[in-house]
DNA sequence: TTTACAGCTTGTAGTCGCTACAAGGTCAAT
DNA sequence: ATTGACCTTGTAGCGACTACAAGCTGTAAA
């Protein structure tokens, strides 16, 4: 009955007897993020053990961790996260349009900081360019322009 | 002696008696983002002003924090903005070398992050195309390739 | 003078998503 | 019995602030 075990020292690793580092290993995600998420109410309180006090997982909770992990990997916040899991085991049959408003914000976000980022690229380049010519601390273009393109003597 | 006083109530606002709130409307900073970058020695304590012990600030002040305000917005950390404060009121004649290092390595940063967003757009961008045509959870593309593209099966 | 009130003071807690301990308990093997 | 990996809980820290709470100060209007 127990010909599964496996772990360096045999704690149980059957189909349903996954312990927190082994969950980790199976997933990508650190036993204190597993932990983690677990306070925060993202993923069950898993179950606990016979005889010790320890999390034992399956693999319907390896196969959960993994959909966390990869929504994080997109860039949704722990609670749109929470937000997926829900609708992805609610009633099959209901729409997914709350499944699309959600990547669609996620979306927007991302455009809204490659255009941020964007502008800062193109802003670091311009002032490194005009550096390059620039030998002494005195003339550096750079600190010239943090320390102020609009004039400097607005105090009043 | 004291005709410059202007604020709401009168606080002193000279050319070298601003108050923290007035420092703040002048440089786009919070004042408990200023008592914070004080808190952080990135900028030095304000002098106390006369009978209360109120933090009073000079146009070398607002300078500065502007200073500080721009290299923020370029993505620099407070560390490094706390160098780059450093070299600007070091020996003019020194080489800006320092400088452009560390302008780079934010420019390196930036980049790293655009590519990374990049990545993350185009793969919304594909969950959305093919959701687009889904009308149901039970057959949402993205939800799917949440739960796990790379079979579903594995935990042995 | 009294009162109102804007704005200052310090200190602390919260944000987000973890990571990194510390101090101790458990399990299997040697 | 002892080793030693792994687990447990609880707490603190990261970065760069923001948001209070409780109280003080300084001025103006009643």
């Amino acid at each position: 009955m127990d010909e599964k075990r496996s772990g360096r020292h045999g704690l149980a690793s059957s189909a349903s007897g996954l312990t927190i580092g082994e969950l980790a290993a199976r997933t990508g995600v650190t036993p204190e993020a597993i932990r983690f998420y677990e306070r925060e109410g993202v993923i069950p309180a898993a179950a606990r053990g016979g005889a010790g006090r320890y999390r034992m997982y399956g693999s319907d909770d390896a196969k959960r961790l993994r959909f966390v992990r990869r929504a994080r990997d997109l860039g949704f916040s722990l609670e749109e996260v929470s937000d997926l899991l829900a609708l992805a085991s609610s009633d099959p049959k209901r729409p997914c349009a709350d499944v699309n408003v959600l990547a669609n914000r996620q979306l927007a976000r991302v455009q809204a900081k490659l255009a941020q980022l964007s502008a800062l690229q193109v802003q670091l380049h311009r002032l490194l360019a005009a550096c390059a010519r620039d030998t002494s601390i005195g003339d550096c273009s750079i600190l010239e322009a943090l320390s102020g393109p609009d004039s400097g003597e607005s105090v009043e």
